[in-house]
DNA sequence: AATGAATGAGGCTTCATTCAT
DNA sequence: TATGAATGAAGCCTCATTCAT
């Protein structure tokens, strides 16, 4: 009854919180229902985090971090672009079928109320990304293989919107069941097709050439 | 002030209720706040709502029928497919000026925890811009104006994907920051580049010719 | 719209309040239902009630004076003890099948929980029979007809007790499934035999001869 | 403060909360106030009983057991017919002025107004009783002691009515100003003089010899 | 340092009562 | 004068947070 937590407890409680808090909500996620099923007491969670918000942002940051490390595996196997874009989308769509509670997680985070903490986390979550994609697509601009029109920044947005709702579509029941209705089921349950389709679709968008 | 409640205080009800669920989402949303928000008594929401789900479907109909009015507005604009796709984003800047709330319930609605209600709510929502969508990509690829190698639904979810982040880009914190982080917050300010940008960005991904 | 309430309606007003008090209780009772099902709105009982509380007591001295009614009618049927129990009993067990609402009326009133009332209300509603059914055992023991060893005031009440649980037995669920454990279904349902015994165990119990 | 329950603190929640029944009935009842005048928290009731209903039944389970265990203790005390009654008429007399509450809660059962329950709760609450009750006049019809033309469930039914009517003589406000009404104050207030009036009666009633 | 029972503010909902029409 | 929609206090219950052990 005196011993500090286990690292296995401790990450117990980020592991079933980040899965209560992506079924549940932020609201409707209970720290007595996430103690429980961590195996711990109520009362130890706040020694180890303030409130629920804490808990709620350590999970967010975990959530991050296993999302970041799925992209820059995947960033770094392909050399070319069209094989980059295929790897980060293969990539995604193993990790949203291995832990799709992370991404529903991320869209729980763009929901926060409060405006200047949401800004914040954007920052944070963002930024990296950001940076990573708009490099890659100057050298690619650079290197002419892309439409001159494009600016690069856009063109990094809409590609990671694309990859954003394709987190969304296999994590989280709603995005699930539009992909339905706008692919088929049988289209949508086939990832190669999705990622084929996918990769065309942005390449063609970036007017990728070569 | 005991007689029936006037027209504009029955729209209060549903206006700063979808305010309220747009921003604290459904388990945050509360009663008592609406009710005083929008200046009536708690007690009388009861008499046109039965309890909070109905307000909130109530709400999440509303918003609906506006989205559905503006793209409908917008599908008639242009009747080349170019023309299309600009005034529909363009349609589409406005009304998330004017009523950025109705896209943030938008985004509330897809997190419901309850995944058979996700799943019918998807149906009513997404069918029938689904429909239109792969209607116009079809007519198109039969007119040889697009990549023949793009399946039309897939076409037609990356399309509609890339405009529900607009959507999203435009109401809501989280990614408006993360809009300004992509793209700079000169750039991201002006709704005509960003119109530009992502017409083109569209075109060139469906493999638009003519 | 500028009518007084027809008698009808007032007589509405109380018999259906007599039966929604006598079904759900005091608290349970519902004025907008009440003034539904007797088909007026609930403002105008305001005006001819002052409250919940005194809607109550009116329908309390309806039910009174129904019961009143029965028992002055029975009183006089008979000239001897025996048939004049036998007739109070008789008429009770008609009057229940009838107006249940009105005994089960008299059972709520017995729990109202302002012990001041409850005391006024008993000395109006038992005061009379109170004095008759003394009268009757005085005349009765002057007769030497009864147990000179009971007190006329003792006697009377335990008459009466039997009378009361009488009422509850045919008009509460609670009391008449007792009655059911007690005595079996088939002879609880024979009203005939139940008097029979309790005109016998009465006229025992009060040491009647000749 | 924040420690387990005392014993003491469980038992006034009962104790308080039965009281808050017995005067305001169940719809009556507030937990608020039980919470507040048993000196604990609301929330704390909800983690001993799962809802207002469960409470009530707690309170019913432990009024019924009361009385039980008095009815028992008295049923062994005499003998013979006339000790065992006195004997259970005088247990009920003390049981009454040491827990009123008790009784004020089992005149409460009486109209709950979901019927099939009260079924069930007379099944359970009555039962005992009657066989007790049935079996000690069987037994003394079959020794010759009693009206051999009193059906024994029916005797069994009139004792216990004038039994109840005892508890509610002592334990609600209304029936006891009635007691007084009908028998003077004075004689009234003398239990003993009672035990003998109405054991003389009850004995008479079961035309009880030797 | 961990436990988990207790706390109590706050949420949804009902309904007796009011009052503009 | 009757109407019935509106009011808002109050009821039941939940759950984030505290703190005695």
């Amino acid at each position: 009854m005196l011993k500090k937590l286990t690292e296995d407890q401790q990450a117990a409680i980020i592991e079933k919180a980040t899965c209560e808090f992506a079924e549940k909500g932020y609201k409707g996620a209970g720290l007595n229902r996430i103690a429980k099923s961590a195996g711990v007491s109520v009362g130890v969670i706040y020694k180890y985090y303030k409130d629920k918000e804490e808990l709620f942002q350590a999970c967010v940051g975990k959530s991050i971090a296993y999302l970041d490390e799925v992209l820059s595996n995947a960033g770094q196997e392909g050399s070319d672009l069209p094989e980059m874009i295929r790897s980060l989308i293969g990539q995604t769509q193993i990790a949203c079928r291995e832990h799709p509670e992370y991404f529903r997680m991320y869209h729980q985070i763009t929901m926060e109320d409060d405006s200047e903490q949401a800004r914040s986390m954007a920052a944070i979550i963002e930024e990296p990304s950001a940076k990573a994609y708009k490099a890659v697509l100057k050298k690619a601009r650079e290197a002419g293989e892309i439409d001159e029109g494009l600016d690069t920044g856009a063109g990094a947005l809409f590609f990671d919107n694309l990859m954003m709702m394709l987190h969304y579509s296999y994590s989280c029941t709603y995005y699930s069941e539009r992909m339905n209705i706008y692919c088929g089921k049988r289209f949508a349950a086939s990832e190669k097709k999705m990622n084929d389709q996918m990769v065309r679709f942005i390449l063609n968008g970036l007017g990728y050439q070569e």
